[in-house]
DNA sequence: GTGCAGGTGGTACCGAGGTACTACGGCCCT
DNA sequence: AGGGCCGTAGTACCTCGGTACCACCTGCAC
């Protein structure tokens, strides 16, 4: 049986989904929610298996809540729903730990699908957005991550110099990047001077940007 | 009636393919390719509306044909079928322009909704995948995309020296930054000073760092 | 062998970048 | 009227980075 939670402000769109998951055997709606604050507090209580999310509502919005509810870590799935497809929301629902993300005007079978898979454990996304959404992965995802057609700039360099190029990238010094591949400074700046050279970067700061627009630099933020 | 180009090395599944979608209306089977080259050529002469290509074969693979195939830009759309979910792959597909990417253990429904999903414009991701696409895809959005916790040292900027920062995160010089804001260089080593103060770091070049590693700065490789 | 590429090291020089101040006008808040 | 904060601008000084050379060694190809 799996427990469900809806969070809608519309009562008469909790009524509809009660009304739907009422109508299957295997999903029990175990409570409504009117608002984030109300959705956080009886996820926490009653940890239903999958929490039906609205993003749109007065007050804490369907993110925020999401993103309280997964960090509670009562094993509850979000599945956020929306009217319409804004990309932010999507995006913003993703990182804030949601399932799941399907439109309102989804077919029940859909709809009901979706359920079963976040409950169990998989993940689901509207078709229409995924085809955004995989767009928008592909142009995240650096060239260097796959085998791809690589600069001509970055195939120039040497193995040392490519290893001198992630040094650069990582923000060191030529006396740190010395240290750590046991040195000269000179050598160093010889290795740095052909690397900015062949990818043609004017000092290290451009060759910085450089590693970051080709993979060989990685962000991590937190 | 959609058109199928089924890309295998294997006889055996080539056949089932093309039994199971011989089975239903509304799909026909335009042409079978035993490797990358084949399929490429096949689908620049045939033009099929989907093409189900295999990841792993002898000769080019299943990701460079797929490149090649949507770059032709015949409105073929390529889902890609695989048998474990070995995540290189996933990506390097999603990167070569794949309509999707389903699992060859999916059941036959699994497939013929996916293939008539791709047909439609819409993109489809085996449910498996989608969980652990999304946690790399949350990942990969920068933190600024989002209304998450900033970085204190981040908010503690003013209005200009964050601009000052944006500058500094496109490898522009002093004098560049100046010239752009229509300042004097003194002024802008000023505001670079405090921003790198602020931020904890001791050059231009952590800041360039800083700036991508928070979203200020944004990849733009080619 | 001769020659070339890659890695290592050095010297000399100069300009950009960064630090450490000071200073002043415009705001807003009290 | 005074005190902050912010943006602007300046001077002085020193370090680091980058350029332009040259030199030597190793290994590989012809």
């Amino acid at each position: 049986m799996t427990t469900v939670l809806i969070v809608d402000d519309q009562p008469l769109q909790r009524y509809g989904f009660r009304m739907l998951l009422d109508s299957v055997p295997g999903t029990e709606v175990v409570g409504e929610a009117a608002h984030g604050a109300e959705a956080v507090r009886m996820a926490a209580q009653m940890r239903p298996d999958v929490v039906l999310m609205d993003v749109r509502m007065p007050g804490m919005d369907g993110i925020e809540a999401t993103r309280r509810i997964v960090a509670a870590g009562d094993r509850s799935r979000v599945l956020v729903l929306t009217t319409f497809d804004i990309d932010e929301y999507v995006y913003a629902a993703l990182r804030a730990g949601a399932s799941g993300f399907l439109l309102k005007d989804a077919r029940p079978e859909e709809l009901l699908a979706g359920i079963r898979a976040v409950a169990a454990g998989d993940a689901v996304i509207a078709p229409t957005l995924t085809r955004r959404l995989l767009q928008e992965f592909a142009r995240l995802v650096p060239p260097a991550a796959d085998g791809s057609a690589q600069d001509s700039r970055l195939a120039s360099l040497t193995e040392r110099e490519r290893e001198i190029l992630v040094a650069i990238g990582k923000g060191w010094s030529n006396s740190e990047i010395a240290g750590h591949f046991v040195l000269a400074e000179s050598t160093v700046k010889t290795h740095v001077g052909r690397v900015l050279s062949k990818i043609e970067a004017r000092d290290r700061i451009q060759a910085v940007i450089f590693a970051y627009d080709h993979g060989l630099a990685r962000p991590h933020a937190g």
